[in-house]
DNA sequence: CTCATATAATTAGGTGGCTAATTATTAAAT
DNA sequence: ATTTAATAATTAGCCACCTAATTATATGAG
């Protein structure tokens, strides 16, 4: 995300605006706070998880299993809804496996295929671990009320639509 | 990082809610897309960057070099104002220099520590990427009045003031 | 002056991402 | 029926971050 500590300051960003005149100051300084707080946010989060023996990749997998029917899915449709690829999903499944927190089961009709189940284990992980999230970020919103929230997301979607700018 | 592509929707809230009471469903709503965007915004931005053969890491330690009246400074101030470790900048400086965009001075006046300097070569790749993050940050931008980006400065403060919630 | 402590940078080793290549299996086309 | 292509999962190796330990140097207290 953005590590950066030492956000330019309105001084800073005319001086490069004069070597650089394409800069829009009041976009760079909407886009830089925006990473910034997302990134507080992160790691603030991972904070809260790793009280519990997680961190943000291995929680949305168990996640992803709890809200299945059956509390199983695949490795491929977990990357998949994860945003991650098969291999780092392998690893991730290796490290809960061996916490007990899933299990893999062989899929006896295609046999390149494997199950990955929610155990007790797991399912008792989440039982600890969401309502202390929950809590937290209930607190961490607590400053907002529903017409702020819902103007946040207008403005995020304004952004969201223009994002394409960066991969053209 | 928020890698989940995977949101839950408005019914998956409510069936966690009714598991876990906590759940304010707004706010993890706002929480998460957010999360999403930014991450979606600091891929974006390495697309660009990578183009020009750097990621943000490396980035950040060129602009703040270019900030310094004489283009100096130490591995340690970069870390604390790159908000990385001093390890992680060890490595940063290692590749800038490999790549010529940095240099390292002994200083001569305590014999710990280390200059390291913007190189010509590093002052014009940064002419480079500049006005290209620029040019696509505007147009990214595009979509927000500038009463919209202070709404969005005041919105993020708001959540920013609540952060604590998560590390108490 | 010397010893303990602090500081600057680096090294070593771990984690969670990535891509590319590999292995096993299934499906499809000739 | 056999070959070819697609798919599922894994392995191997890279990168950027981390913490902890190490090396070298500087500083301050007795």
């Amino acid at each position: 995300m953005l590590q950066l500590r030492d956000l330019p300051t309105k001084e800073t960003l005319k001086k490069f605006a004069q070597r650089y005149p394409q800069a829009d100051i009041s976009a760079v300084s909407a886009f830089l706070h925006l990473l910034r707080l997302a990134t507080d946010l992160s790691v603030a989060l991972d904070t809260c998880l790793s009280r519990h023996g997680l961190l943000q990749g291995r929680w949305w997998v168990l996640i992803l299993l709890m809200r299945e029917e059956n509390l199983t899915s695949t490795p491929s449709a977990l990357a998949d809804k994860a945003g991650v690829t098969r291999a780092t999903m392998t690893g991730l499944i290796d490290g809960l496996e061996r916490d007990g927190l899933v299990e893999r089961l062989l899929d006896s009709r295609d046999r390149r295929s494997v199950s990955v189940k929610l155990t007790a284990a797991g399912q008792s992980r989440l039982d600890t671990v969401m309502p202390d999230y929950y809590r937290r970020l209930h607190d961490c919103m607590a400053g907002l009320n529903e017409v702020d929230r819902e103007r946040l997301h207008e403005i995020l979607n304004l952004i969201g639509s223009g994002i394409e700018a960066f991969n053209r």
